[in-house]
DNA sequence: ACATATCGTGCAAAAACGTGCAGAGTCAAG
DNA sequence: CTTGACTCTGCACGTTTTTGCACGATATGT
C-alpha cells in the first residue's frame, strides 16, 4: 500500500467516524503503530486533521461561515412561502425577489420541480442550489448590504434580458390608496421593472405590511395580478384591499 | 508490448483502481519497474498523474468524492487568502473568482477596506457583505450547481463591462507546460475573459494542483501575472514553475 | 502517585529512486 | 544489403525514502 494510499484512508476513517485510533488502525492495514503516527504526523502539520493522544480527530470546525446572518422568519412568512411556492408550475420562469419572506419560497419549492428561477438575490439563490433539477440565474450588479440584493443601473439594464412567466416580489406597504411601497428607492426601481416585464405578479404580504405606505412606489394595485397572504391575514386582507382588482391568494393553513 | 500500449493500460489501472504500484505492474505486464518508473515518470510530466513513492496516484481534481465536502477549507487555503487579500490596495477595483480559496480570500480582506470587489459567485459575495466599507457587485448568469459561480454567455457578456485593476482566479490544474486549466469549459470561459480584462492576474494556487493538468485551458503563463502560494510550497511551487515569466507569492506562514 | 499506554527520535535495513550505460531492435538513406 | 542514427529496454550503482524497532520521555487513568 502507497502512503498517500494511506494518508487518503486515514482522513476518509476521520471524516465517517470522527476519530482515529491509531492502534486500531496500523492492525487493519497490517503497517507499524509508527508508520501510523508519522502519517497522522505529517496530515497534522498540513492541517488535515489534529493530532491528540492516541490518534486524531478532525481539525476545529472553527469555521462555519454559513447562516451567517441567522434570518429571522416567522411561521407566517412560511406559510407565505409554501403557498407561492405551490404556484410555480413545472416549465415556468420564475422571478424571485429578495428578502426573508422570498427566501421562504425558496426553501418551499418541491424538489425534482423543473423551472427556471431568477432572482437578484445571492442567498436566494444559494438556498435554490438545493433544487437539483431547477436552473438558478442571478441577476447581477451592486449588491445591497443592508437587503442583500442586487440593484443600480446595471441590474436594471440586465433585467430586460428577462420576461418571466410570474414574478413574486416583497414590499413593506401595501395601502388601498398609496398602492404598493418599498423604504428603497434603488430596490423599489428593481421590482418595477420587474413586475412590468412579467406575465403576472405576485406580492408576498406578511400581515404587518397591511396598511402602510413607505417612501418609494413599487406599483399600483392595476399592475398587481395577485396578493400572497396566510391563512390568519386573508380576512383582514380582504377587508382593506378586498375592492381592488387583485386576486388574494391565502395559504390553506399550516 | 508497446509503450503507449503500456502508458494506456497504467492510465486504465488508475482510473479503476485510484492508484498503481509499480512492482505489481511490472510484475503482470512482464517488464522490469524501470520501465514502469519511465512510463509514470513521463506520464507524470504529461500531468496525466501523480507520481508518488512506490508508484502512481491519480491527479488531485475532480475525482474525489468525500473530500468534496470535508474539505471546505484548509489551513493552506486560508493561508493563501490571507496573502492575497494583503495585496488589495484602497480604492482598487478587483475581481474575485468561486471556489473554497476565493472564499478565504474574502474572509480575509482587513475591515474597513475602501475598494471595490467584483464576483461571479453569491457564496463570496454574501461573505463579502461582512466588510462594511466595500462596495461588492455580482456578475450574473446562469448559476452552476457544483460550483456556485455564474456562467454562461450572459456572464461573458456582462464581463465585458468591467477593467478590474486585478484578479484572483482559482484553477485545477498547473503545469509547466500545460499551463493553468480547470476542469469545466464554462467555467474556463469566465476565467479566460476575467484575466484577459483585468490589469494583472494572480492565481491562487494551492499545492495540490502543482503539476496537474485539467481539461480545459485557462491561461498560458504569458498570460498570468502572479502565483500565490502558502509558505509551505513555495520551494515547490519555485522549483516547478520558478523558470516562468511569472512572479510566486509566497505567504509569510501562519 | 503509580502503572500503563502513547509519544518522539535516532538508527539500520529494506525498498524504491534516478542516472548512466550497453545491447537489441527499428528505420531510412546510401 | 549495409550502415549509422535513433529509440527502447534492462542492468548496475549510488542515493533517497520509507519503515520497523529500541529507548527514554511524556501523557493518561485509576
Amino acid at each position: 500500500m502507497l502512503s498517500h494510499e494511506r494518508k487518503r484512508h486515514l482522513l476518509s476513517i476521520l471524516s465517517k467516524t470522527g476519530s482515529i485510533i491509531a492502534k486500531d488502525v496500523s492492525g487493519d492495514l497490517g503497517v507499524s503503530e509508527d508508520t501510523i503516527r508519522r502519517d497522522l504526523r505529517e496530515l497534522a502539520r498540513g492541517g488535515r486533521l489534529k493530532r491528540v493522544h492516541g490518534g486524531a480527530v478532525p481539525v476545529a470546525t472553527a469555521n462555519a461561515p454559513f447562516e451567517r446572518r441567522t434570518v429571522l422568519s416567522t411561521p407566517e412568512k412560511a406559510e407565505i412561502g409554501k403557498r407561492a411556492a405551490s404556484m410555480i408550475e413545472p416549465g415556468q420562469v420564475v422571478f424571485l425577489d429578495g428578502g426573508t419572506t422570498a427566501l421562504e419560497v425558496a426553501r418551499n419549492i418541491p424538489s425534482q420541480m423543473r423551472s427556471t428561477v431568477v432572482t437578484h438575490s445571492p442567498n436566494v439563490a444559494m438556498e435554490l442550489l438545493r433544487l437539483e433539477t431547477l436552473t438558478v440565474e442571478i441577476v447581477g450588479g451592486r449588491l445591497m448590504r443592508h437587503s442583500i440584493v442586487t440593484t443600480g443601473a446595471a441590474t436594471l439594464a440586465w433585467l430586460d434580458r428577462y420576461r418571466p412567466d410570474m414574478c413574486f416580489i416583497g414590499a413593506t406597504g401595501l395601502h388601498p390608496e398609496q398602492g404598493v411601497t418599498t423604504g428603497d428607492s434603488e430596490e423599489a426601481e428593481v421590482k418595477r421593472a420587474v413586475i412590468a416585464r412579467s406575465g403576472s405578479a405576485m406580492i408576498l404580504a406578511s400581515s404587518e405590511k397591511f396598511g402602510a405606505v413607505s417612501s418609494f412606489e413599487i406599483a399600483s394595485w392595476a399592475e398587481v395580478d395577485g396578493l400572497i397572504v396566510s391563512k390568519a391575514a386573508e380576512n383582514t386582507a380582504t377587508g382593506l384591499l378586498g375592492h381592488l382588482n387583485c386576486g388574494i391568494y391565502a395559504s390553506s393553513g399550516r
